[in-house]
RNA sequence: GGGCGGUUAGCUCAGCUGGUUAGAGCACCUCGUUUACACCGAGGGGGUCGGGGGUUCGAGUCCCUCACCGCCCACCA
């Protein structure tokens, strides 16, 4: 970029080469760096943010967190908080082994083939490709992240912290090895958690089988037999019971007695429980503990057998007798044939039922019984729902928290060891006697906790962090945790956590857990929750259904703050939205239409070297006034995060009062002879002013070309400030309102739009100059067109502009507008088309007086109506008397 | 099986604790090359606020109920 100052801006906004161009500036004047030390005093704002998946490339999810998230961070910034908006890549181990697994099968390598340590090497080479493009993405989106404390969840940092996490979940007890059933994927063949087994309805089949009674020789009895209703008949082998209701007559004697089980001959108990069923199926379940959550559960209550018949690849083991070997499914219906053969298949029937599969891989999920590492997370939940319970972490949108509680309290135990290689091992040795020994240093323990043996006969867990343990210390981790550092002390706990809904349980509810428990407070304040970007038709995008929308694509076709315009005007919290052209083309509007205004504030620039004279004139106050009530708008939608309503609020402000108004308004004043070169100066530099800071009002929304005018406009127009950036400047100051001003000009517009209208409905030539005659409806609207005729005879075309006294006679077409009565003056106005639309006008007028009448002959609503509503009402009754009077006894208006 | 959200103009959506004539953008119609902008300007048409009941002086807004759409959670094999 030229270091000299420029003072005009090229005729078109070239957002690709603009946008790189100012946000290297930025990087080089280190404007996303906190100072080294705060303000005192200084309020403090710190963003925590989902780090995206270092695999991933930028969908349009990560580009909305990203200006969401760096809209409120540059808005604070301008505020001269104490901000920090930190970067990162998350590890995301199971999707990034998915991933690299597909590459290595391409290479015709696989995980067995290159083993653990190469595997992870090969892990590492992928990440430095690949860690870097999600900053490079974001930096084209303009998010001002302070990149000089840029994290990974695999950094040593982020090690310490789960090592020191973990240590101190042991040590409290919080944190346990055990044998139980878990959610296991038998192609990523690790454990999942429950979040991560995603349920889904399919339509399976339901077969019924017949289990013969067992005589008193332990023999199948062939004509007494009890029928099971499964789902699942492959996992027949791990059967050790049969259960059925209770209080079911049917089988009532049967309990106590012994079924034997095909193929295999085992003796399986009939037992009774209440967790049966009587209307479903048969009303008699088989029992297989370590291939069910339910059956485990039963078969615990009646001691029970638990079998495990499945390995880890989904294949039968040797407990299967001849089906040992076969995949899961062949062994369905291999069974499901013999059992036919055999006479014992007594049905089969289509089934509606809920299949869990893996998140990644979409594989069936297999229960499976194994030892595992947990967390005990109901303390620490109660913890956090207590929090937000009290406030201390508020939810947005607020119906979220119900969502929240409902899930914190009917939480599970985490299962947190994954047997994958790509992440943080979980730091736990073991000693030959069993021993267990945590430790939270780098090289790992010097002996066995327990009995001393030496490191050396220790060996490691070779199990690994699900991803979320990381990621639920990211607040602090990436401070420095455990380490009482400067920035922990600064910056925590952070202000704002945003991020889709979609990952609520995942990611925040494991953040506000292990944020108290680790650091005592809650991680944030306030739990800012957006919604998913669709498609236009409403669909979610995938990249199966070929509708996803490149954000980079987009980009480079119509810039980065046209897309953030147009993301931000659909955003509320909780709410998806759906993302159409029109809406990226009404972005790519909105930023030339600035570009535009700002070409003509700094092309009207008067002569230099006159100074201004002359008080402001109306459109000047008005302007101010406007700029005013926007800015005390903007802020406080911004500080309620409502992004949607702030860009509405700095949208309209802009384009209709700014420039829809105001610069046509400024130019009819720049362009009168009447104007003397010093008042000249003087409106010029109001606009200046104005557009001054509006900039500062639009940089978060539209960073960019709000930056790219900012340097020309300040050359020409210094504001005594000394801010040479934009992104660095301050949010404006709250401006005074002017009631007066407003009340005129409103008068004045509603007064032009009503002439425009009377132009057009009579077939005027739209460059044609009639004369205009105002009757004012009182002294304020007489002043008013005074103050503002030259505006009325420019932008309504108007001219000469007469004001009507008391007694002169209305004609048939005059109108009536919030300013009074008004007729055009020529042959063609007095066309049937004018009086028509001015008599529809008076209708309309004489409508809204019938029905407030009504209203205020009603006792009922004088009385009970608040006094302020009752006195609006009679004010509004008032003036429309009053324009109506102002039309005198003309012959359509005299009749009430 | 529980719970939650939505239903407002042709489309996408605003409408805070009930209070003027329910708004915006896009689309549509008419006009317009006035020296910032046709990625624009001016004007216009278009809604019994999903249905039904209730509370109230007053309901898009509160209560009840029904319908449809969507989402989340859930251990009937």
């Amino acid at each position: 970029m030229s270091t000299e100052p420029r003072s005009s801006l090229p005729p078109r906004y070239d957002a690709a080469a603009v946008e790189p161009a100012i946000y290297q500036r930025w990087l080089d004047a280190n404007a996303f760096t906190p100072a080294a030390k705060p303000h005192t005093g200084a309020a403090r704002f710190v963003i925590t943010q989902p780090p995206p998946n270092v695999t991933g490339a930028l969908h349009l999810g990560h580009a909305l967190t990203a200006f969401v998230e760096d809209t409120l961070i540059r808005y604070h910034r301008m505020r001269g908080d104490d901000t920090l908006w930190l970067p990162g890549v998350d590890h995301a181990s199971i999707a990034a082994q998915f991933v690299l697994d597909r590459i290595l099968a391409e290479e015709g390598e696989s995980r067995g083939s290159l083993g653990r340590e190469r595997y992870l090497k090969r892990m590492w080479r992928f990440m430095d490709q690949t860690r870097d493009l999600i900053g490079e993405q974001h930096r084209r989106l303009g998010a001002s992240l302070d990149w000089s404390r840029l994290r990974f969840t695999m950094d040593e940092v982020s090690a310490r912290a789960v090592r020191v996490a973990f240590k101190r979940l042991w040590d409290a007890g919080l944190a346990y090895r055990g044998e139980a059933l878990v959610n296991w994927c038998p192609r990523c063949r690790t454990t999942i958690s429950d979040l991560e087994n995603i349920k889904h309805e399919e339509t399976g089949s339901l077969w019924t089988i017949r289990y013969h009674l067992a005589r008193a020789d332990g023999t199948p009895d062939p004509d007494a037999w009890i029928s099971v209703a499964t789902t699942r008949p492959e996992t027949i082998f791990g059967d050790s019971g049969v259960a059925v209701h209770p209080d079911d007559e049917r089988y009532a004697g049967l309990v106590g007695r012994e079924a034997i089980l095909p193929f295999l001959g085992r003796r399986l108990p009939i037992v009774a429980d209440p967790h049966v069923e009587r209307e479903f199926g048969t009303g008699a379940v088989k029992i297989t503990p370590a291939h069910d959550f339910d059956d485990y559960e039963v078969g615990r209550r009646h001691g029970l057998q638990i079998i495990s018949v499945l390995d880890e690849d989904a294949r039968l083991t040797d407990a299967a007798g001849e089906f040992a070997g076969m995949d899961r499914y062949d062994a369905r219906t291999a069974v499901v044939e013999r059992l036919q053969a055999m006479g014992d298949l007594e049905g089969e029937q289509p089934h509606q039922m809920v299949i869990g599969r893996c998140e990644r891989c979409g594989t069936v999920v297999e229960p499976r019984l194994s030892v595992q590492w947990f967390v005990r997370v109901k303390p620490l939940a109660d913890q956090a729902l207590t929090s937000v319970r009290e406030g201390r972490t508020r939810i947005l949108p607020a119906h979220f928290e119900k969502v929240f509680a409902h899930w914190m309290e009917n939480i599970h135990d985490w299962a947190v060891g994954r047997q994958l290689w790509w992440g943080h091992r979980i730091p736990a040795w073991y000693c030959p006697d069993g021993h267990i020994t945590v430790s939270d240093a780098a090289d790992g323990p010097d002996a066995c906790a327990e009995c001393g043996r030496p490191a050396a006969e220790l060996t490691q867990e070779t199990d690994i962090f699900d991803t979320w343990f990381s990621s639920g210390l990211w607040p602090f981790s990436t401070l420095g945790w455990p380490e009482e550092t400067p920035d922990l002390a600064r910056f925590y706990p952070t202000s704002v956590m945003e991020t889709g809904y979609d990952i609520l349980f995942f990611w925040v509810a494991r953040m506000m857990m292990l944020g108290l428990f680790c650091t005592g407070v809650e991680p944030f304040h306030t739990v800012y929750l957006h919604g998913i970007v669709r498609d236009p038709t409403g669909q979610k995008m995938s990249k199966t259904k070929g509708n996803v929308v490149d954000p980079l694509a987009v980009i480079t076709d119509i810039g980065a703050d046209a897309m953030r315009f147009a993301l931000l005007m659909g955003t509320a919290p909780g709410s998806d939205q759906r993302l159409t052209d029109a809406k990226l083309t009404g972005g790519r509007n909105f930023t030339t239409k600035m570009w535009n205004a700002a070409r003509f504030v700094l092309g009207a620039r008067p002569t230099e070297g006159v100074h201004p004279e002359g008080s402001e004139s109306l459109a000047e106050r008005w302007i101010r006034s406007r700029l005013a009530a926007a800015t005390d708008r903007a802020t406080r939608q911004l500080d309620a995060l409502d992004l949607a309503g702030y860009a509405a609020t700095v949208h309209e402000f802009a384009w209709s009062d700014f420039c829809d108004w105001y610069l046509e308004m400024a130019k009819v004043e720049l362009r009168r002879d009447e104007t003397s070169p010093g008042e000249r100066a003087r409106v010029w530099r109001t606009t200046a002013d104005v557009l001054g800071d509006l900039l500062r009002l639009l940089h978060p929304l539209l960073p960019f070309v709000s930056e790219a005018i900012w340097e020309p406009l300040s050359a020409v127009a210094p504001r005594g400030r000394g801010e040479p950036l934009l992104v660095t400047a301050a949010w404006p100051e709250m401006g005074m309102q002017d009631a007066a001003a407003e009340r005129d000009v409103d008068a004045l517009r509603d007064l032009i739009s009503r002439v425009r209208d009377q132009r057009t409905a009579s077939g005027v030539a739209a460059g044609a100059w009639l004369p205009l005659h105002v009757a004012p409806a009182s002294d304020g609207e007489r002043g008013a067109v005074m103050a503002g005729r030259h505006y009325v005879e420019a932008l309504a075309r108007a001219r000469p502009l007469e004001l009507a006294e008391g007694g002169d006679a209305r004609p048939e077409e005059a109108a009536t507008s919030a300013i009074g009565a008004f007729w055009l003056g020529s042959d063609q106005a007095a066309s049937e088309a004018a009086a028509a639309r001015a008599s529809a006008r008076r209708a309309e007028v004489e409508q809204q007086l019938a029905r407030l009448r009504d209203l205020l002959a009603n006792p009922q609503f004088v009385e009970r109506a608040p006094e302020q509503v009752v006195e609006r009402e009679r004010a509004r009754l008032n003036e429309l008397q009053g324009q109506l009077a102002a039309l005198g006894t003309g012959d359509a208006a005299d009749e009430k």
